[in-house]
DNA sequence: TGCACGATGAAC
DNA sequence: TTCATCGTGCAC
């Protein structure tokens, strides 16, 4: 499959949330290929960024997000889930694109439409922390067939204790699509 | 060493 | 709107 370059990833965050939209995201376990469309992403942008984990500086859970780009980002939150990002941007700037949602296209089972039920179904977990997406059993590829995509704009999820920086518009969605998290 | 809280999801 | 559930970060 044609997966996408370190360079993809080695760009402007909010850049790179939007065009992963329709992207496919592949995980390959004990010889199953799951794969999921991106439908819905948020970009974090950095240290800068008040919403961001890395707003704090560096600790051992974010350290990926100071990492090289193109690896992923896994952290396990409100005790339950895990939510999976991938690293953007050059070396040391921590920034990252959190995958909000997928839409189902191989070998996927139960919800996928948010950011904690996407883990579950491609079981990904705190053991890809740090992964290489340009790896073999994890990556990102385009699709078959890339369509023109109507991109939402709207403010991030969940990050309302960040004031200004959470109403700026870094959450980004196909237009339509109904396995978007939330309208 | 203790404790408040979260880039969520499910139930009520 | 409330709660489950626990790792992380920061206060003592």
């Amino acid at each position: 499959m044609n997966k996408l370059p370190r360079s993809f990833y080695d760009r402007d965050t909010t850049r790179v949330a939007q065009e992963l939209l329709g992207k496919y995201l592949v995980r390959v376990t004990n010889g199953v290929t799951r794969i999921g469309r991106i439908v819905e992403t948020e970009a974090y942008l950095g240290p800068h960024d008040r919403a961001a984990h890395s707003a704090r500086g560096l600790t051992a859970r974010n350290a990926v997000m100071f990492g090289p780009p193109g690896h992923a980002y896994v952290y396990f939150i409100y005790g339950m889930h895990y939510c999976l990002n991938v690293v953007t941007e050059r070396e040391g700037h921590a920034s990252a694109v959190l995958i909000r949602a997928l839409e189902p296209v191989a070998n996927l089972t139960g919800p996928t439409n948010g950011p904690g039920r996407l883990c579950r179904a491609l079981g990904i977990d705190r053991s890809l922390n740090g992964h290489d997406l340009l790896s073999d059993d994890f990556y990102i590829a385009n699709p078959p067939n890339q369509r023109k995509i109507a991109v939402v704009k709207r403010p991030r999820i969940g990050v309302e204790y960040a004031g200004w920086w959470a109403r700026r518009l870094l959450r980004f969605y196909i237009a339509n699509n109904p396995y978007v998290s939330r309208a």
